[in-house]
DNA sequence: TTTCACTTTAGAATAATTATAAACTAGATT
DNA sequence: AATCTAGTTTATAATTATTCTAAAGTGAAA
């Protein structure tokens, strides 16, 4: 990914291309495989890689904009904090609990045979499934 | 649900069967359906319910030491809070985020078809499909 | 009854997240 | 280029969910 693209990530996500922004959409885009964080293990990250240390509001601040643009998708993981994914597109996902790691699965990997119908006036928006594993 | 169901619940909980407790077991066991909460939507419906109000860390403790001993489960649910179940058997859920509601699934009313292999040295503990809704 | 390990409870502590408001800056306007 | 201003960053405070603590209370065994 060039480095007008994040600069298109950034504004698509009505954000002004700053200093620690750039340095988080670089550090979040910028890569081949997808990437799941919270906001504390991306801060550590940015820590251990940045020269300038951001403040966590800010890092809040961007990854809400990227999560609100779709950007970034959040992902439900057991425990308090909150997951993000920079794979948006319609996925599932196993889970390791043993290092609370999650693993991308393919949409096409899983393949339902029989759904139940949504109940009353509501629609099916998503399925999303979750393999726990364990050793 | 009898009493002395009740008091196995408690007593396989390695927990007395206080004042307290057997409010709380009654409340969340006695029921015909399955019923999905958090410990403040509980702590809520406890107050309207009961005469004498009970402390939120007796409330914390007794709904962990029920998901200890495999009397309620916890559901991943989208936000901040945990969310409990006392369907302990394994289903899925929709998920109605208009108004955070859980619907049971029941396990044989989803059959998946095709399923990746866990990774590596893993094993697959268990599936867990969400069904999303919307209007 | 007395005893004592177990309980309850209010309040403090912790952890994740969000809000605030003062200092700073990108980029438009002169 | 200097000025202006809306948007931005940041430290810190506030909020929310949860867990911890330690003092006062209680069930039931002896
Ligand atoms: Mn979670
Ligand atoms: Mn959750
Ligand atoms: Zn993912
Ligand atoms: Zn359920």
């Amino acid at each position: 990914m060039k480095k007008i693209d994040i600069l298109k990530k950034l504004r698509s996500s009505k954000l002004r291309p700053t200093k620690q922004r750039v340095e988080i959409a670089k550090f979040l885009f910028e890569r081949e495989k997808t990437f799941h964080f919270t906001v504390e293990s991306l801060n550590k990250l940015l820590l251990k890689k940045s020269i300038s240390k951001i403040a966590l509001a800010t890092i809040y601040n961007t990854v809400h904009a990227f999560k609100a643009a779709g950007h970034l998708s959040e992902v439900e993981v057991r425990g308090n904090k909150t997951y993000f994914d920079t794979n948006v597109s319609n996925h599932h996902h196993f889970y390791d609990s043993e290092n609370s790691e999650l693993i991308d699965i393919d949409a096409n990997e899983i393949v339902i045979q029989k759904i139940p119908k949504a109940p009353n006036g509501k629609k099916i928006k998503n399925v999303e499934v979750f393999i726990n594993l364990k050793n």
